[in-house]
DNA sequence: GCCGTTTTCGGCCCGACTGTTTTCAGTCG
């Protein structure tokens, strides 16, 4: 049972209780517990069996009830309150929560008065008018819902951020070119750099709302546009991604951005701190309470100005899920986050020599023009024959085609330097593939799992550790082979996998392909405050993969990471001085 | 059902929009 599962467990609790007509505020202590879950890096199984109930309950938003709940999850694989749940409504009803602008009351009425109980039958009572009889309702609710039915069977999901955050900006840099435009921003989790994205919110700041929104709706930008006033535009892109536009007035533009950036945990958790020092925030500023009474308003044209009204210090959107951010941001204790800038090298690429689509010397002279001081070349291992892994004469014919340039560059005063690494494939009871002669001679080697992901979590767990203990390993990629909407992660214990990796003095990889994203933002920060450090890769095989590395940045922002966890912020000497203690 | 700068009991974020209504409930972000 991984924290996610319980997650979505306690998710569905909270959805049938909403259905059921349950006190709101106790429907929101579940989903607040899920997303606690789902942010806690320590697997609730471990926790449990190493220090009970008690453990559970050192969660945020985990009380006395909730953990009680999680020890019998974890006991019998259930909760009996979730199966009597399922038990008053039929199986399809948690599926129409999922039609927008259908929500529990609605759908507890539905099925209490015409026992509806599916999208399917909903459709059909909606063709046939029977949902306009019901209190409430009318002949618009019908077409309302036919439609929401419509746009939900189009099935459009969340995107990576790395396909959503292009079309943002391109449509970000539209706005900003509009004369009565002062200001543009994108907002929402693609500000908050997510991993995965669901619609794209804009926002802007003019004297002339009214304009920029016609002109938006008309632009042609929008291959459908669904709703157009005079402050906000909605519509579709071709492909059907959906698009907000907000348009405001500067007094108003950083509340707003702080609004729609969210996510809405940390927006609740900075307008329940204002409260409590008489204040309100809302999405045109921070105003004065008292008694109820709303007096003057104290910030809002800027984002800065909307946090320093609370006592806070500006907070970075990355940051903003309501993990402790708030807090950090009041003791003045926020970390000095990680910046693409800080970034030297990257430490995990491919050539010609395996599955690359450019030769050594063509990706290291991009590198260079980049502003790299060094690179690590990681080819695959001999097991990896789906992917062209070099055989032993061929590493070592790589180390000397990297020591030859390495001279060229010493010859010629370029500060530029090739680490010559392997991608080594982790196989079997821990076995690292990569053979003798050519590890004496290779300065680092990338361990990686390519095989063998639906063996169970402890065995995983086992071979990986193994592996690292075998010390033929300085860093070790894409740790939990993910890849985003498409491929769970495999079983594996990640938090120990890390504790172990941090013992070892081995470095683990935020892989930075958007695809991947992995290490994860919540394990990146375990890693931190457990002292393991890391190295952000982009694994390219391409040229234009190099510019992956901004994910990966994103990513361990996310995780509260700062430049000195990351190896590849270090000069080259500072690498190879680690690297040689280690082989020491 | 959780939690404590006012609290171990009594609170718990805020406003816009829509459709159905004559003053409001439901949904969304």
């Amino acid at each position: 049972m991984t924290n996610a599962q319980a997650a979505e467990i306690l998710q569905q609790i909270a959805d049938l209780l909403n259905i059921s007509g349950a006190n709101s505020f106790r429907i929101r202590s579940y989903r607040q517990a899920a997303e606690s879950l789902e942010s806690w890096a320590e697997e609730i199984e471990e926790i449990y069996a190493t220090q009970g109930v008690k453990g559970l309950r050192d969660i945020p938003d985990i009380g006395k009830s909730l953990a009680e709940k999680i020890e019998e999850l974890l006991n019998i694989g259930q909760i009996s309150q979730h199966q009597e749940l399922l038990g008053q409504f039929p199986d399809g009803i948690l599926e129409l929560l999922k039609v927008p602008g259908l929500g529990p009351r609605t759908i507890a009425l539905i099925w209490s008065e015409l026992e509806i109980a599916d999208i399917d039958e909903l459709e059909e009572a909606a063709r046939s008018q029977q949902l306009r009889e019901l209190p409430g309702l009318g002949a618009k609710s019908e077409e309302k819902i036919l439609a929401s039915i419509e746009r939900y069977r189009q099935g459009m999901q969340r995107a990576l951020l790395g396909e959503i955050l292009p079309l943002g900006e391109q449509l970000i840099s539209y706005l900003r070119e509009h004369p009565r435009v002062i200001a543009a921003e994108l907002a929402g989790s693609a500000r908050r750099r997510r991993a995965t994205v669901g619609d794209i919110d804009l926002l802007a700041t003019s004297e002339h709302p009214e304009e920029v929104c016609r002109d938006f709706a008309s632009s042609g930008q929008l291959e459908e546009v669904t709703m157009a006033g005079d402050t906000k535009v909605s519509g579709l892109l071709a492909g059907g991604r959906s698009v907000d536009l907000r348009v405001v007035a500067p007094e108003s533009y950083g509340a707003v951005l702080q609004y729609f950036t969210g996510s809405q945990a940390h927006g609740v958790a900075l307008r329940t701190r204002a409260q409590k020092m008489d204040l309100t925030v809302n999405e045109y500023g921070v105003f004065e309470q008292h008694n109820d009474q709303v007096g003057e308003k104290i910030a809002g044209a800027s984002e800065e100005g909307v946090y320093a009204a609370v006592g806070l210090e500006w907070i970075p959107p990355e940051l903003r899920e309501d993990r402790g951010e708030i807090a950090a941001a009041a003791d003045g204790t926020l970390p000095e986050l990680i910046e693409l800038s800080d970034i030297r090298s990257d430490l995990h690429m491919h050539t010609t020599g395996s599955d690359g689509m450019c030769s050594l010397e063509e990706l290291a002279e991009v590198c260079r023009q980049r502003g790299y001081s060094y690179i690590g070349i990681t080819d695959h291992s001999p097991a990896l024959r789906v992917a062209g892994g070099l055989t032993e004469e061929e590493i070592i014919a790589q180390i000397q085609e990297i020591a030859q340039l390495n001279e060229r560059y010493r010859e010629e005063g370029i500060e530029f330097r090739i680490l010559a690494g392997l991608e080594a494939d982790i196989l079997t009871k821990g076995r690292v593939d990569v053979p003798d002669a050519a590890f004496e001679m290779l300065d680092f080697v990338l361990g990686s799992l390519h095989q063998g992901f639906s063996s169970d979590a402890d065995k995983i767990t086992q071979r990986v550790i193994q592996a690292l203990e075998s010390g033929k390993i300085d860093i070790l990629g894409h740790p939990t082979g993910r890849l985003l909407l498409q491929r769970e992660p495999y079983g594996i214990h990640l938090n120990e996998v890390i504790e172990a990796a941090g013992e070892l003095d081995v470095v683990i990889e935020i892989n930075a392909n958007p695809r991947r994203l992995d290490l994860d933002d919540v394990h990146a920060r375990f890693a931190q405050g457990n002292g393991t450090r890391l190295s952000i890769n982009t694994d390219a095989h391409d040229i234009p993969h190099l510019d992956f590395m901004q994910y990966g940045v994103y990513t361990a922002r996310r995780g509260w990471i700062e430049p000195r966890s990351v190896i590849n912020t270090w000069p080259v000497n500072k690498v190879k001085e680690w690297l040689a203690q280690r082989r020491a």
